[in-house]
DNA sequence: TTGATTTATTGATATAAATCAAGCCGCTCA
DNA sequence: TGAGCGGCTTGATTTATATCAATAAATCAA
């Protein structure tokens, strides 16, 4: 009777198969949008309506701390992005989302999403599934912070987000390790 | 004609609402547990088959490196404690779980727990509540670690769990905040 | 292109925190 | 009762990284 074909949605190591009709209920509530270099997706203080999802190019999210910009997350293609806690509360928040290259982010706005979510489980699974992804390597990162060298958190992202070393200017790579330029300037030198 | 009760249940700021009968299922599937202090109730290797509600005293999870132990959470009354990666994808821990007191825990099990959020969508979203709540936390966390001296994650703990200050032996305290045990006696005895 | 601004490199110095080392409680337990 | 032990403190030294300063190179605007 039920000749719906699952699909298996692979979210870091974790799979969920998700129905061709859940699939298309998000593929429905996408809004494609295009940035220029430089363009600010989201300014702090403003409301976080949609999560992005990067198909082409990096953006980052940054705060300002006493003048300095501080580079939180970097993000390229095939990744999600969000500015978590304006997201989940539909608060102003204090990051800012700009395009590092031209940029193609699908957005998936807070309303339709959670409407969906809110009617079809199986999309409430899925975005649970984001979550435990996300705080798995979210408390990963808590942890080894502090107990790392500059040197070994400048080695983790080059394993694991080479793209991130290759295509993004070197004073958000150090802000986002947290070192300063001059540090990572020597470690790229092999000086450290 | 519906006259069953919503209760409000806060998960940091945010609330969630949940019927008596969610509530019910939830209060069903705890298992109250006793440890002695000291006692382990979760060795590294072992598949974390629960959560933990601490319904009394204080627990720290921690790994081994290199002989050294590290300790990752600590975890006091009214608190959840999950060895994430673990209860996720119920594979082997590489944390264990200590009571540093005499506790009391309510553990919440695995498969009871899934078998509830399949059935009933408000169990899902609570527990997307409890996912939603952890990462901004452990994001924060993340973020402030690398770029604060020992000195503020010291006043950060001390502002937002005085009970650990209180309560858990200093080593354990240092080594959750990423430093030596001789820079936190210096940074009480006011010396830093 | 040219000048202006930002970004990256390199060196010298300063600083925070780790490490090494010793001694001091306050326990437990024989 | 006292010996031994772990947890905590304190001091001296070392190390990693920040800061300051001076170019050099790249990017951007006109």
């Amino acid at each position: 009777m039920d000749e719906r074909r699952a699909i298996a949605v692979k979210i870091s190591r974790h799979t969920v198969s998700l129905s061709e009709e859940s699939l298309e209920q998000l593929a429905g509530m996408l809004i494609p949008r295009k940035l220029t270099k430089g363009e600010l997706f989201l300014k702090e203080g403003e409301v976080a309506r949609s999560m992005g999802l990067v198909a082409e190019g990096m953006i980052r999210q940054f705060y300002r701390k006493k003048k300095y910009e501080i580079t939180e997350h970097i993000t390229y293609e095939d990744h999600l992005f969000v500015c978590l806690e304006s997201f989940i509360r539909q608060e102003p928040a204090y990051l800012c989302v700009e395009a590092l290259e031209p940029c193609l982010i699908y957005e998936i706005p807070y309303i339709p999403l959670h409407e969906a979510m809110d009617r079809n489980p199986e999309i409430l699974r899925l975005y649970c599934a984001v979550l435990e992804s996300s705080l798995l390597i979210s408390q990963r990162k808590a942890d080894a912070r502090c107990r790392q060298s500059a040197v070994e958190r400048y080695r983790q992202l080059e394993c694991e987000h080479p793209q991130i070393i290759k295509r993004a200017p070197q004073i958000y790579i150090a802000s986002l390790l947290g070192m300063t330029p001059e540090t990572l300037s020597r470690i790229r030198a092999g000086r450290i």
